[in-house]
DNA sequence: CTCTATAATGAAAACGATTTCAAATTTGTT
DNA sequence: AACAAATTTGAAATCGTTTTCATTATAGAG
């Protein structure tokens, strides 16, 4: 492996003038002119590690999600990646499988590798992890929840779901079941279960619950089973997700149920085949990419702010109602 | 920074045993002890960027990617991972966006930062970039491709679609297009148009071959409305890719044809809405995550191989036709 | 032409681990 | 009890940078 020595060498120079040379310091036009060559002749490349070791800084940034083969994390990666990158930052990318004690392991181990910022997305909240995050060595961010004391980037699920919900009720529908996922998820499922029973509270309607065992359409075909069980007259369902609604679509015709004459039908995400079944889905696009684009923005200041103390950000992103046939 | 100084201070022995202590090495009962209580006292963990300038390794992996919020790459980099971090490996990852200057960009970067080894997913082949792979002073591993003279993973892109297009054909479809991706790309732009002009020649019928744009929905809906105009009495479309696919089927839908009885219609990939349309869709599913989980176990091989000189290794993953309505 | 500010320079000391090596200690063998 | 072999130990060198600091060369001011 070829060093800096070895430049400082070639170019007849100390090891310090090759320093200076790369990272800005006064040099001479000459000095210059022979290191630059002795570079180009050996396309010698810094050791990393090294300037880590020596600079305590390392231009990565550890990114922490449950799993990264999904749409909305992959997309939200994709958003902090753009940034990042254009920084001169790169990833170091860490999947917990929604495993607090992975979660945690994955906030040492980077800290331990000097990464200058972390961002976990999509985490549940314990004690134990809030004092983690609390006591992280270096800048972090949280996305797609909101738990009051660390920098934030989330979506408006609350809102979304309100208005889902607020649509649903306009268009007549009475009879309402939910279609919720596990409510350790602040976001996903807390908030979205929550506004959508404010909301049919509000319009003194009852409000059925059913929980689905994980994102896949097969769980939201399920539950549109037992609802055809248990709730025949049902007119009108909310779903968590996108996947979800799916697959409640897709028992309810099978069933020979007409959609959306029958039965209204809402989820959230606006994931690409929404369009593409029959009928087509409503449901309330949020914005993954930028919510990714933000969270790196956020953490970049954070990164390069000079100021010791710096504010709370929390970032909440709106929400778009994308209205189609299945209302 | 609590260091492995402070460590060896605390416990009253010299730095040398407490390194010991982590790596394993002669110590005595009692050493141990008084080491493993500071250790805990202090939590101290020790700098990797010391150990990896001392040592010339580091734990992580390098992964090479056109773009993360894609399906098949997510779920390949999910099937990576799963592996790498069982074997406490973390992973680097670096997006590309299909640019061969990013791709050399983050192959310097990552040797740079000695990873162990590195992952690049579905890279096109230039002589520059040939040299690059062969220069690597890591293990690499390629997946979704073969050039034949690199470690790699990939599917069989032509196979696959041979199939299909013997099965459209051997349904009595005969005046078939296809519909492909720029060729740039040797699996899913070469091969699969390769293998339906291959099958359909030995069929004796023509071929007629339409480029989409992009991978998108929409290119899909454009090529089947050129479709429509140019080549009315088609009666199969065989598409390069699920989502083309589903594209195609909903601009023939708008225009009135009956699937399947009108024309028939596949894709590769088996995305998850398939089976939510109507017609579901006939495609041929890849083994994404089996592909990153074989690339990550030879790239382990690669790394922790005793022997100098490694042999070639190539693995092709089969397929599985999915016959559905849309056959 | 002198004097002071500024720029250019390299020696040497970090950064925090691992590893070599020789010395000291323990263990086992006769 | 005496000696060889094996184990335990810490001092010091090392990995490849950056940074401090004292020194020397250069330029600008009077």
């Amino acid at each position: 492996m070829i060093t800096l020595k070895d430049i400082a060498q070639m170019a007849d120079v100390s090891p310090s003038a090759v320093s200076r040379y790369l990272n800005g310091g006064s040099l001479s036009e000459e000095k210059s002119r022979r290191i630059r060559d002795a570079i180009a002749q050996t396309g010698y490349r810094p050791n990393q590690a090294a300037q880590t070791l020596r600079t305590g800084a390392l231009k990565q940034v550890g990114v922490i999600v449950p799993k990264i083969n999904s749409n909305s994390v992959s997309n939200v990666v994709a958003g902090i990646n753009s940034v990042m990158a254009a920084n001169g930052y790169s990833l170091l990318l860490g999947t917990t499988a929604g495993q607090d004690k992975k979660e945690l392991h994955f906030l040492n181990l980077m800290q331990d590798n000097q990464v200058s910022g972390i961002i976990v997305m999509g985490t549940t909240m314990t004690p134990m992890k809030k004092d983690a995050f609390k006591s992280c060595r270096v800048p972090l961010v949280i996305t797609g929840q909101n738990f009051g004391e660390i920098c934030c980037v989330h979506h408006d699920d609350y809102g979304a779901m309100q208005a889902l919900t607020e649509a649903m009720i306009a268009r007549g529908r009475r009879k309402i079941v939910y279609v919720g996922v596990d409510e350790k998820d602040a976001a996903t499922g807390l908030a979205r279960r929550k506004a959508a029973f404010d909301a049919l509270r509000q319009a003194d309607l009852d409000a059925v619950y059913l929980l689905a065992q994980d994102y896949e359409v097969e769980s939201g075909y399920q539950c549109a089973q037992q609802i055809l069980a248990l709730y025949p007259d049902t007119d009108g369902i909310l779903c968590a997700t996108d996947k979800l609604a799916h697959g409640v679509m897709k028992a309810l015709k099978e069933a020979g149920k007409h959609l959306p004459e029958d039965v209204s039908i809402c989820g959230v995400g606006d994931d690409w085949p929404d369009q593409l079944t029959t009928p087509t889905l409503t449901t309330a696009r949020l914005y993954h990419e930028q919510c990714g684009e933000d969270a790196a923005s956020i953490l970049l200041q954070m990164i390069e702010g000079k100021t010791e103390d710096q504010p709370l950000r929390q970032i909440k992103l709106g929400y778009t109602i994308l209205r189609r046939e299945s209302l």
